[in-house]
Parts: structure tokens; sequence; C-alpha cells
DNA sequence: TAGACTTATGTTTTT
DNA sequence: CATAAGTCTA
């Protein structure tokens, strides 16, 4: 019992108190993962079968820390725990009772992407305009209905939600989900929201399952409970009811994902529905220095919404924040690689002590350019998932097919690769046939006669004895017999052993990477079944750091902000803070939106807990093209007090630069930054109240200081012959104006440069004579 | 039908 | 830029 010395009261108490409902709210850092590890431990210690206990997660990674946790403190009774994430944990039981929703028990999971070529192709069908009816656009429409547990039926009939689409000027969504969950229970696929949607369906149609696993989960915890949406709530309400031994544990500071459906409501609603709730605050946050947990407060204050709470820290003040800018996004990634090394030379840190945090996934790259440049060793957390692939997505689709020839998408993906004369045109007549008759894809393959004439029929004929060959070794070969024989005979490895490319190498070495997880699944002793089937009914619910991720490597972290999100590192550079990037664009238009961001930069910043780093730069690529950045608002929102502003050294390839308007607008950013310092409450911490003075002129010496208080003039005053201010190239006169408004563009002679170019619409003149 | 080519179009975030 | 989708030719 020696476990329950270490915590604190309020700890204690979430961890003894086992019995009736129970909310932990748990600010940042303030030992959540403990409590509920313990809380397990305890549990068991009391008695409770591990069996009867169901924690519920949000992803993969965190199931698997908290699994690994429990067992370092109760030993192997660990393992016969359920303990997933939602998706995971349902799809079992799915798998168990699916015929009672009429399923077969071996249905597909449709990723986005097998939904989003679904809903295409229905478009298609309906003649639909793609442009209005936008795949995306439907997809999450479709989407939201189901987590807020609302069927085809009741989307249509609806008037509330009708009048919606009506005045989106997309009457027809209505139609698409009904033809789309239809086209999905054929093909006996469900998506992800249908793994929480059918169970929802499944335990309301059926009591007797209902009290099945009531009694299986006797007690239930639900990590990260800010993040379920209606319908997981519902799901967990239905499982608690019978003994009301729920504990649930959240910050609402930290929900994240609103944009997936998740409702803080939830957090709220608890409250309501288990009148006798004990709610247990942690607020004492452990992790991070004051300045960090000062800091994110200070940011988190900006929102309207949230629940009250005060995270405290004891720790030392420690450092301040640093924030950096750079002028493009590769000298951003260079600054953060050079940093990582300096740290660590310096104060003796691991690599494993540091974790780069972006808003998204297409920013590591810049990243991953520096760090390898000075061999710094990383890895990239999340991203696009190794089971995302298209090499292993095909092979995947045959082995789906194998198990289930009704999947309608897998048949679409593979049936002319590699190439075998069945096109575009075939597959559209498969359809039309398959939909005249009400029968799947798979039955007209596989009578082609009957429906499609000509040749083609043949060469149908081929590909349906081919899978049913597939699916006849499957039931003698062990899985990766099965999986070697299939990519053999379907013509995949022998397709991509003929490319010789780069990248055809690297996919033929996907595949034997692929191939290798399924022999180690093979030999797997603690699963009864081993076959390819078993192998491949979760293999949608995968992200990639489910397939050996060596945790004692010495790496540098890389990920989003998102997968960061109960994790903690000594260093933490949260990199891209730029308007439009973070907080991203599409949070701009709504309160809620941006108040999302804004929770999500305070995760970001309480993941560190010595030392955090934000940059920024002022030109990044994107889409293709250099774009001009501002830093983001964020920035502007932290007390200055807490802040240590640095200024980079442009890198000469900058300085070189001929492009005026990539100066132009760095030197606008520095000064619309810190022409403004925030003023130091006055309960500063030491002598250094004051917003630190930029470096950036001292560092450059050529450069030009501004008058104080420069403030450029508006495009329409300015006469030839005037003399000018410009922030950098210093005092010059108006050698000559051409083009007329708003385009105007002076000639502007500085001493010492000689004559320059400028777009009085975006240069920063001041008019002086 | 396949392949070569052009154009369009879009990026949050995860199960 | 990077992928998907559309267009044209053999």
């Amino acid at each position: 019992m020696d476990y329950l010395a270490g915590l604190n009261p309020q700890q204690r108490a979430a961890v003894e108190n086992t019995q009736g409902p129970v909310m932990i709210v748990a600010g940042a850092g303030s030992g959540k993962t403990r409590v509920i590890t313990y809380r397990v431990a305890h549990l068991i210690e009391k008695g409770v079968d591990a069996f009867n206990i169901l924690v519920l997660t949000f992803t993969n990674k965190a199931s698997k820390d908290m699994r690994e946790r429990i067992s370092k403190v109760i030993g192997s009774e660990a393992k016969n725990i359920w303990m997933g994430t939602f998706h995971s944990v349902f799809a079992k039981i799915l798998r168990v009772e699916a015929e009672k929703i009429g399923y077969p028990s071996n249905f597909t999971i449709y990723d986005t992407d097998d939904s989003k070529s679904l809903i295409r192709a229905i478009l298609r069908e309906l003649q639909l305009d793609d442009k209005l009816y936008n795949a995306n656009f439907v997809y999450n429409r479709i989407s939201s209905a189901k987590n807020n547990l609302v069927s085809h039926t009741e989307y249509m009939e609806n008037a509330e939600i009708q009048a919606e689409d009506i005045s989106n000027k997309r009457p027809l969504i209505g139609v698409i989900y009904e033809t789309y969950t239809k086209r999905c229970f054929k093909a006996g696929a469900m998506d992800f929201d249908d793994l929480l949607f059918k169970t929802n369906v499944l335990l309301k149609n059926h009591p007797d399952v209902l009290n099945k696993y009531q009694q299986k989960f006797k007690y239930l915890m639900v990590d990260e409970y800010q993040d379920t949406n209606f319908s997981q709530y519902t799901i967990v309400k239905k499982l608690a009811a019978a003994y009301q031994n729920i504990c649930v544990v959240g910050d609402d500071a930290q929900s994240i994902y609103a944009f997936r459906g998740a409702n803080i409501q939830n957090i709220l609603n608890f409250e309501r529905d288990y009148p006798d709730l004990k709610v247990y605050k942690l607020e004492q946050n452990y992790r991070s220095t004051q300045n960090i947990v000062e800091v994110a407060n200070s940011i988190i204050a900006n929102n309207k919404n949230q629940l009250e709470k005060n995270v405290f820290s004891d720790n030392e003040s420690g450092d301040r924040i640093k924030v950096q800018r750079a002028f493009t996004d590769n000298e951003e990634g260079k600054i953060v690689a050079e940093a990582i090394v300096q740290e660590r030379s310096s104060k003796g840190y691991n690599h494993n002590d540091f974790a780069i945090l972006y808003r998204t996934n297409a920013q590591s790259r810049a990243m991953e350019e520096a760090l390898r440049k000075l061999n710094v060793p990383y890895k990239i957390y999340g991203g696009l998932s190794f089971y995302q692939r298209k090499e292993i997505k095909d092979l995947i689709a045959y082995f789906r097919l194998t198990f289930n020839p009704a999947d309608e998408e897998a048949i679409k993906r593979v049936i002319n690769y590699p190439k075998r004369g069945l096109g575009d045109t075939t597959v559209e007549k498969i359809l039309v046939a398959a939909d005249q008759h009400d029968i799947t894809m798979w039955q007209v393959i596989c009578d082609p006669q009957q429906y499609i004439a000509g040749r083609i029929a043949n060469q149908l004929n081929d590909f349906a004895v081919m899978i049913q060959s597939f699916a006849a070794e499957a039931k003698k070969l062990d899985a990766y017999e099965t999986a070697l024989y299939i990519a053999q005979h379907s013509g995949i490895l022998k397709e991509l052993h003929s490319d010789t490319t780069d990248e055809g190498r690297g996919r033929h070495e996907n595949i034997q990477e692929l191939l290798n997880g399924i022999k180690e699944f093979g030999e797997r002793e603690d699963i009864e079944d081993r076959s390819l089937a078993v192998f491949m009914q979760d293999i949608a619910l995968l992200t990639n750091d489910d397939k050996g991720d060596d945790k004692n490597k010495d790496t540098v972290s890389l990920m989003t902000i998102h997968s960061s999100k109960g994790l903690e590192f000594k260093n933490v550079f949260v990199v891209g803070l730029e308007e439009n990037l973070f907080p991203s664009q599409m949070s701009l238009n709504s309160r809620t939106d941006l108040e999302e961001e804004r929770r999500l930069f305070y995760v970001a910043v309480t993941r560190a807990e010595k030392k955090l780093t934000l940059t920024y730069a002022t030109s990044r690529y994107r889409w293709g093209t250099l774009t001009n950045c501002e830093p983001s608002r964020f920035i502007d929102e932290i007390n200055a007090r807490y802040l240590e502003i640095e200024v980079a050294k442009p890198a000469k390839s900058t300085l070189n630069d001929d492009s005026f308007s990539s100066e132009r607008k760095s030197w606008t950013q520095q000064r619309d930054t810190f022409s403004k310092p925030k003023p130091a409450s006055s309960a500063g911490t030491s002598g250094t109240s004051t917003a630190p003075r930029p470096k950036t002129t001292s560092m450059l010496p050529k450069a030009h200081i501004p008058t104080p208080g420069f403030a450029p003039d508006a495009a329409n005053l300015f006469q030839n012959g005037m003399e000018v201010e410009h922030e950098k190239f210093g005092f010059g006169k108006i050698v000559s104006l051409e083009g007329t408004l708003p385009d105007v563009k002076a000639t502007v002679f500085f001493q010492g440069l000689g004559n320059k170019q400028l777009l009085l619409k975006f240069a920063k003149l001041r008019i002086v004579k």
C-alpha cells in the first residue's frame, strides 16, 4: 500500500474513493496518470477482479502507456484489464455481437479514406455537383450526425437539420447519408463513427447484451473525458447505469477535439447525471516550473468558457520562456536544431529530453531536415501512419477482400492493381449491375456472364477465382504464409519489384516490413487465434506508434500538439507560432474555434518541464509558395515579463536576397512585435521586470534604426521630391513616382544604397519633409 | 484501356 | 508541393 504515501490529499482521496460516481478534474501536470494508475491498482488490491475493470482512453499510445504503468505496480494481472481506445474496445465487442445488428463478425473497418472514396462514388452516382457537395464537407456532416446519434432516417425527418441543409444549399445530404449507410452495410463495413454509433444501437436494442456488459464492467474509468462526444458519453452512461462505479478524469482546459464532436458539455452534464457525484480537483502541477505554469494560466485566462481552477506549481521559478524569430521555416528548423545541440552539450541533457511540437504535420519537414544536417537523432510520431501508405493499403485491401469479399472499397482499390485490364468503365458497369439487381459488387464479379457482356467477363472471372483461392489458402496457412501467398499471387510483389526507383524500393521495403510484422504477430504466444483474419481486425484503428516503437532510443520527439497530449519533456519547442497557422486559419471565424486553438496552445505549453521555447518564422513555404507570416496573437497574449525575446541573425541567403518584399515583411514584423511591449505587471519578478529590448539592432550593425515612434504614412500622401524615412534603408528622397493608386511605385534614393523601387502600399515609409 | 500529360485544388488536428 | 482528377492520344 506504500504507493498511497506519495500522493497529496486530493490525489489520495481520488484513488481511495472507488465506489460510486467520481469526477477528477485534473489540471495539466497534476499527476493525473498516476492517479488513474494507482486507482486501478487500488481496485485490484481491494479484491476487484481485473476482468471487471474497463479503462477507456483516447489514443492507443495512452492506453499502452497506462497498461505498462499499471503492470509495474500490480504485475501481470494488468493484462486482464480491458483497456483501450473507445474505438478499439467497442470494435472488439461489436465483433462478438455483430449478428445481433445484422453485421458479419468479420466486418471491415473503413478508415477516413475509404469513407470519403465511397462518398465520392455516391456523389457521382447521384450526379451531384462535387464542388457543392464536397466529399469532405459531406463526410463531416455525416460524421457529426452519427456522433450525435442521429440516424439517417432521423436526419431526414428532423426539420431543423433539413432547414440547415437547405439554407446551406445542400438539401440532399440526408439522401447521401442514407445511401452511404446502406452501402456500408452491404459491404459489411463500419466507419470509425459507426463503431460507436452501432455500439449504441446494440446496447439500446438488446437489453440482454447491455446487461451482460454492465455485469462485466463493474468498474469504469474514462481518461480525457473532456474529449468525449455524445455517442461516447451515451455508451459510458449506459454501461455504468447498473453499478454507477464510474470515474471520469478530465480537464476542460485541455479539450482539443471539439472538431471531432467532443463536447465539453459532457463534463458539466456529468454532475447532473450523477447527483451524488464526488468531485476531486487536482490543482498542483508537479511537472513544470512556475514560469511555465503561470504562462499557461495567463494563456488560458483569455478564454471565456472554462471551469474554475487554480493550477499552481511549487517548483523553482525556472527560466523565462524564450521567443525566437526566424526568417523562414528552414531557418526556424536550424535555430531549433542548433539550440538542441547546444543545450544538450552544455546542460547534459539527452536527446529524448527534447520535443518539437507543431500545429500541422506538414511542419515536420523543415525540422527534420535541420536535425538531419546536425546529425541529431529524432523520431516523428503520428503523421502518415504506416498503414496509410499506398502500397500497404493496396496489400491490405487484398487481405480485406479475402476475408470479406463484399468490401466495396477494397474491390475498387485492387481490381485493377496490378493492371489486369479492368478499368474505370468496367468498375462502372459492375456498380450499375450491382445497383440494379440489389446485390454486391462481389456477387456481380462472381457471376460476370450474367451481368456483363463480352470478354471482360472472363477477366472478372479470373479475378474472382484468384480472390477465392486466397480465401482457401487462408484456411490452410498461418498468417504469414497467407500474407506472403497473397502478396505473391496478387502480383503486388512483382509489380513493386520491377519498380527500381528509390520510391519503388521504399515501397517494396514497406511491404516487407508489413510481412515481417505479420510474422511477428504469428509468433505471439499471448494470443490464441493468430490467423491473418485476426491480425486484420483492428488494423484500421492502428496508428504507427503501435508497431515497434523503441522507447529506449535516445531521440528527439517530433509530433503535433494533438498527439503530445499526456506527454511531458524537459525541453519543449513549440514552432510555427504564426497567425493563420497557429491559430489555424480555419479557427479564426468563431470564438469557439479560437478558444479551442488557445486550449491547444495551453496543452503545448504545459508539456514542458524545465524550458519552453516558442518560435515563429516571418515567411514560410505553404502550398509550395513562399508566404509571409505574422507572429501569432498567442505570443502577444502572454505577459511579457515571462518572456525572453530573441531575434535570430538573418541567414546569409536572406541578406543577399533581392526579393524586397520578404525583407520588408520581416522588418515590419519585428516592429509590430516589439514596438508595443506589454506593460510589465506591477508584481514583476525582479529587477528585469520590463520586456527585454530586442537585440536585433545590435546584431545587425548595418541596419538603420528607425526613429522612435516610427509610423508609416498612407500611400496617397507621397509626392515627388519628398524626403522620407524607411524602416530599414533609413533616410532617402523620392526620385520618381509611377503607377496609379493603390499600386503606386516609388523610386527612392537612399544614401549609400542607391535607388530602390518600393511599392507604397507595402513599404513602410514615413514622410520626413 | 493505358499512359502521358495538364489542371485543380487544398492543410488543421485523430480514431 | 503533392496528390487527385480531368484530357488527350495511341
